[in-house]
DNA sequence: CAGTATGACTAAACCGGTCTAGCGAAGGGG
DNA sequence: CCCCTTCGCTAGACCGGTTTAGTCATACTG
């Protein structure tokens, strides 16, 4: 038999179909015994749902929505998607619900992505990343009224529950590192100021630095290692020079330390550099940068049971904190002027 | 109104509903003025179809899969796969067909979720990656009779059409390169031995060596940083260290050439550096690595059309030759021995 | 002009589930 | 002992499309 259906179970168990489908949902109008006996035979005939069949009849589509925008041919995938995705497919798999991805152009497209695959119920709800500041896509998506959980925050997202970070203090806790180890002049390679972590991160430093007496800038750039390499060049080209470099991107980091190699500038000797972002990519280069480590399989994790838990009760919107990143020393930082490094 | 169905149109419309379907969906049993009219209607009342009422039916999912078997933590490092991405959705959504996209453990869990997708109707067909020497997902889909385009070859996947690039002659096109530069010892970090294409690039580069009277040396790793960085140690470790390195995979690539720089190896003066995998990675680093380049967004553009055009058709299956992967010289690499690089 | 083919369209079955109304039997309360 | 509730289950509507069988009017054929 190809693909046998709820029908062919309830004749082969003498039943009727609603019966079937009491059973195998787990719910109740059917006695233990009779249960047992459906579900033997459903095991038997290797039956599995249609998720078409399911979807119909106003049930769950089944599937989440994770809309990235970015210019398709820029660089893939940066690992920190690839870690969320594999949390957020993990936690979504023991739910037998699957994930949808997709990269579109830009904001716009986006949003269109998001009236489509409601009205069509293609999805169940959405995983919204890349916060900005006055951000277009939550009112839309207040607006059609699907579940959505946000990553990132706290606050300026409307009604719609978030996942976060505390970016500030992690920023605060570099900066006193840096200040730690003497340095007295840092800079800030900061990602696109129209992201909302990229404002907390910068008001982070500048607030940091005040209050331990550093000299401090932040220097907004496209998150691109053009940019980053670009804006690192105009930085240690300065006659005074930083001792320090923050980036706010292992990708940017990594671009910044070519610069360095480039100009002769000595990395940890004369200059220390440190990445926000942690990854693969910051362990393999030369040297090692010291960067913030977060946990981001787990992340994905928390923000899939939490969209399962807004689908189960569209009541239970809450926001909830994720532990803020702990620094990793690698080989990139060291005091200022130690010629030994 | 809240979502329109087809129904409404029909009633608005003053027809029946198969009617608005016929006109809905460009075939014939309508007058060219009805369907005009329909259209109109359904445009002014913003109908989208329903995928799952769509899906049922036995019709269309209107969903392709690609599942990726790598430990749920590694992924993400590689560009490829954005890139690949990229452009399989980018060829997919002038058609209305989504992606979806699950990263497994293992090929098991891989197999497995063939299978799942498959009798879910959840998907109308695959997209095969990373082909194994005896590859068992291959003998799976075909018995599943599920359409699926293979991504790598020539030959060794069944029925299963595929799109492939000429691995052996870029491999060979490398060796020739470094060859020309004067490089008489050469070895290559190779990837997982499981790979079709790692075989062939082995064998590759076993055949231009011996056709050109170069001493090569291929070493398998598992792709990680890890055991490319340990490789790499253990080569520049060898009395007679070779002068030039082939890696299969930027990130290797990256994490020897830390290793040479920990090792005080100077790069491309004291040893060349090539990797067989171009991104934005090997640009960023320092020195740019020379890789070979290949429009991946492409590909995967290619492969999507191809499966397109199998569903509409499951006769069609034929192999794809890709354009074969360019060399592109960056600063990584020289002629042996040349100190004033 | 009868007979038939063709085109435009309708009615209704159908896909595979979910879900509600309802029915008979058993159990419990007064 | 009767009424009422609860339990276990069935029948069938329903979700929103697609598709087939069939109707009717018109055009074509000989």
């Amino acid at each position: 038999m190809a693909r046998p259906t709820i029908a062919d179970i309830a004749r082969r168990a003498g039943v009727s179909k609603g019966a079937v489908s009491f059973a195998l949902n787990g719910r109740p109008g059917v006695s233990a015994a009779t249960r047992e006996r459906i579900l033997r035979v459903a095991e038997e005939m290797n039956w599995r749902p249609h998720s078409a069949a399911r979807a119909l009849g106003g049930a769950r589509a089944g599937t989440v929505g994770l809309v990235l925008a970015r210019p398709a041919r820029t660089i893939g995938l940066e690992p920190f998607f690839g870690q969320l995705l594999s949390g957020l497919q993990a936690a979504l798999s023991t739910r037998g619900t699957a994930l949808q991805l997709l990269v579109v152009e830009d904001t716009a497209a986006e949003i269109e992505v998001y009236r489509r695959w409601t009205s069509e119920h293609r999805v169940d709800g959405f995983v919204l990343v890349d916060l900005q500041v006055r951000d277009p896509r939550v009112p839309v998506l207040e607006e059609l009224g699907v579940p959505a959980m946000v990553i990132g925050g706290p606050g300026r997202h409307g009604r719609l529950p978030s996942v976060w970070a505390d970016d500030r203090e992690a920023m605060l806790s570099l900066v006193e590192y840096l200040a730690a180890l003497g340095h007295r002049r840092i800079a800030h390679l900061a990602g696109l100021p129209a992201f909302q972590h990229t404002r907390r991160r910068i008001r982070a430093v500048r607030d940091g630095a005040r209050r331990l007496g550093l000299e401090a800038v932040s220097l907004p750039t496209d998150f691109s290692d053009a940019e980053g390499a670009a804006a690192t060049r105009a930085l240690l080209a300065r006659p005074r020079r930083p001792t320090a470099l923050i980036y706010d991107s292992d990708v940017m980091a990594v671009a910044g330390l070519g610069v360095a190699a480039e100009m002769g500038v000595a990395v940890p000797g004369e200059l220390s550099v440190v990445s926000f972002e942690d990854s693969a990519l910051a362990r393999i280069v030369h040297p090692a940068l010291t960067a913030l480590t977060r946990d981001t399989f787990a992340l994905g994790e928390q923000v899939a049971r939490a969209l399962l838990a807004l689908l189960d009760d569209p009541g239970t919107a809450r926001d909830i904190k994720n532990p803020t990143p702990r620094l990793t020393v690698r080989e990139s930082t060291a005091a200022p002027g130690d010629r030994t490094a």
